[in-house]
RNA sequence: GGGGUGUUAGUUAAGUCGGUUAUAACGCCGGCCUGUCACGCCGGAGGCCACGGGUUCGAGUCCCGUACACCCCGCCA
């Protein structure tokens, strides 16, 4: 028997095989994916990357092969020989090679396989802990598959289209200096310089502005970030970027440039036909209709805002909404149609899920034929006026709910924007991912430059501290920061934000005014960006850009439903890798050498 | 840092009101079978019920704590 892989090469993939190969002897490499053993005839569904084609070792062909097949067992791995022969009436329709079936001359058994922690199934429900643990073998089932090989794709169209463009791919280093502010930092403490620590980079930006002061004029970079912070379903502590910037550009040339890969990217990967230019909308808005600034538009169910309806009304008898007012809070409400069919006890169930979302309680009220109110602590004492604004406001019918949040302003909107999301689902509003499904791309734009600190009171740079505020507000810099807008844009798809960016500040003397504004002296922004704001000072063109999440356009694009399913290797919610046991332990000597002790006591 | 859900053979689940030997499916092992493709049939092995306390005559089941995983809030310029 001639030796595989010296001798016999592999001449096609399991998922090639068709009707034209009928005839063809071919060497295929692979994993057992099913077997079926029927005495005299072994079936084997042998698997590689690119599919599954059924093997047929029979008796009366080669007895030692058959011999040898009948020890064959899932998930091992092996080598066959045979030719390619019609199934006839046979086939199997589930199956993309199911009018052929090759039939085997030769086996070799590369490797055996020990009964597998759980099988290697497209419909999988093993826990996600065990999955993560034998990632390698989680990643032999085909929707992963599927997955990375798009997202290699995706990687490769995206280089295509920035290099077509005249953009260059340069790198930036990982290991940087801290900086404070913005994300919390993995720091990597320096055995040359004792005492001393790295950070590692949570994204290119300062290098990527020099870059442009360099004179590159377009850069683009597809790059690890690394942030310290808690994880959620659509946050890994490293991930992946694409990271643009170009010089001499306006916010519509950056979009411009962005709308062109989207459009690309759909149309390569997913076949679908992208209209532009996208929507925008401006962040005031977002917030108030939807209570965030990446809202998913695949449903509307907007929110009310009745702060200035409360005013207007002296509290309208209702001593709750117009304390909230009078604290400065805000009142919002949102109209859960009738059709929506929601118990008391569903919606109570919805009370204890805002109470987690640090809201004081879910108010209601139950619109009746006459516009009256019931179930709703409100009833009694609201003045009719106040409740016929509010209805009105709200577009509210008979048999309608009102749903209300008042008090601190944050709170309400994250609330109010969680509730809009999970009555939507409940109510099946949201179609499907994928490529038959919607999607509602977005541009929010027109954010405020500064957000005030809860806690101190100060204002501090709602993105960062080089974001271009707009000319027309720069009067407002001294006198009231806080009607200051900026040059600053998401992208937002179907309620995630994929993708932040802005026109950079170029000009240091307007850098020194909201360095000042946000509290911040000389001597520190010297300190802290001193570098950049030297660089500023020679020449730096007007520049911009952007960075995509890489993870979170894949996930979108497969209809994967966690980051965790479009990284190969991913970090579990609490940073751990199951399957390497990162992070581990250090010893002794390796912590003396880089001048580090832990403070660490078990217990 | 806070709120919530979960943890029972290798895997996924069932387990009544607290009561005798903890069930099933798939996988695994042995046997039979030449047209299966979720192959079928016969037989078998496999359990510290996450961990630590407690209540009880008696705990997989009730209570408290811990660990781990997941979802959310805070956090993520």
């Amino acid at each position: 028997m001639p030796r595989f892989i010296t001798e016999l090469k592999r001449t096609h993939r399991c998922g090639d095989l068709a009707k034209a190969d009928v005839g063809k002897e071919v060497v295929l490499f692979g994993w057992v994916n099913n077997r079926r053993d029927h005495g005299g005839a072994v079936f084997i569904d042998l698997r590689d990357r690119e599919g599954v084609t059924q093997v047929v070792f029979e008796e009366d062909v080669r007895p030692e092969v058959h011999e040898l097949a009948e020890k064959l067992r899932l998930e091992y791995c092996v080598g066959v020989r045979g030719k390619v022969v019609s199934r006839g009436q046979n086939v199997n329709p589930r199956l993309k090679t199911g009018e052929i079936e090759v039939h085997a001359t030769d086996l070799e058994i590369f490797n055996r396989s020990e009964p597998l922690p759980f099988q290697i199934e497209d419909q999988l429900d093993t826990a996600e802990e065990k999955r993560l643990q034998y990632r390698y073998l989680d990643l032999r089932r085909a929707p992963l598959q599927r997955t990375l090989v798009t997202r290699a794709r995706i990687n490769h169209v995206t280089r295509s289209y920035f290099t077509e463009a005249g953009f260059l791919e340069l790198e930036t280093p990982f290991m940087v200096k801290y900086t404070p502010g913005g994300a919390r930092n993995f720091l990597v403490p320096s055995r040359l310089n004792p005492g001393k620590f790295y950070a590692l980079a949570e994204s290119p930006q300062l290098f990527k502005q020099l870059y442009m002061i360099a004179g590159f004029d377009r850069y683009f970079q597809i790059v690890r970030c690394f942030r310290d912070e808690d994880l959620r379903l659509d946050r890994q502590p490293e991930f992946t970027q694409i990271d643009v910037e170009m010089s001499f550009v306006s916010q519509d040339d950056v979009f411009d440039a962005i709308e062109g890969l989207v459009v690309r990217l759909w149309k390569e990967i997913l076949g679908v036909e992208l209209t532009r230019p996208f929507r925008r909308l401006p962040f005031d808005e977002s917030m108030d209709r939807y209570g965030n600034d990446k809202p998913d538009l695949r449903f509307d169910m907007p929110h009310v805002v009745l702060t200035g309806l409360v005013k207007q009304h002296q509290g309208g008898g209702v001593p709750l909404l117009a304390g909230a007012v009078e604290e400065g809070g805000m009142v919002k409400a949102m109209r859960v149609p009738v059709s929506a069919n929601l118990s008391r006890t569903e919606v109570d169930k919805l009370e204890e899920l805002v109470k987690g979302m640090g809201s004081r309680g879910l108010a209601r009220a139950k619109v009746g034929e006459g516009g009256e109110w019931t179930q709703s602590p409100f009833a009694k004492t609201i003045t009719p006026e106040l409740r016929r604004a509010v209805n009105e406001a709200c577009g509210a019918q008979p048999g309608d709910l009102i749903l209300f949040q008042f008090g601190k302003a944050s709170v309400v909107h994250t609330v109010m924007a969680n509730l809009r999301v999970h009555l939507a689902k409940r109510m099946g509003l949201i179609p499907e991912y994928g490529p038959g499904g919607q999607w509602r791309f977005l541009w929010v734009v027109d954010p405020p430059l500064f957000e005030r600190d809860e806690a101190t009171g100060q204002w501090a740079a709602a993105h960062h501290a080089f974001t271009r505020p707009r000319d027309q507000d720069l009067p407002y810099l001294e006198t009231d920061p806080g009607k200051v807008y900026c040059w600053r844009y998401d992208l937002v798809l179907n309620g995630f934000e994929i993708g932040g960016g802005s026109i950079r500040l170029h000009d240091p003397q307007v850098q020194a005014r909201v360095f000042k504004a946000m509290g911040i002296s000389a001597e520190e922004a010297r300190a802290k960006f001193g570098f950049l704001l030297d660089a500023l000072k020679m020449g730096a063109p007007p520049h911009g850009g952007i960075a995509l999440g890489m993870d979170r356009l894949v996930m979108l694009m497969t209809g994967a439903e966690s980051l965790r399913d479009v990284v190969a290797w991913p970090k579990t919610q609490k940073g751990t890798d199951l399957m390497t046991g990162a992070p581990g332990d250090a010893d002794e000597k390796q912590l003396r050498e880089l001048y580090v002790k832990s403070t660490w006591e078990p217990g």
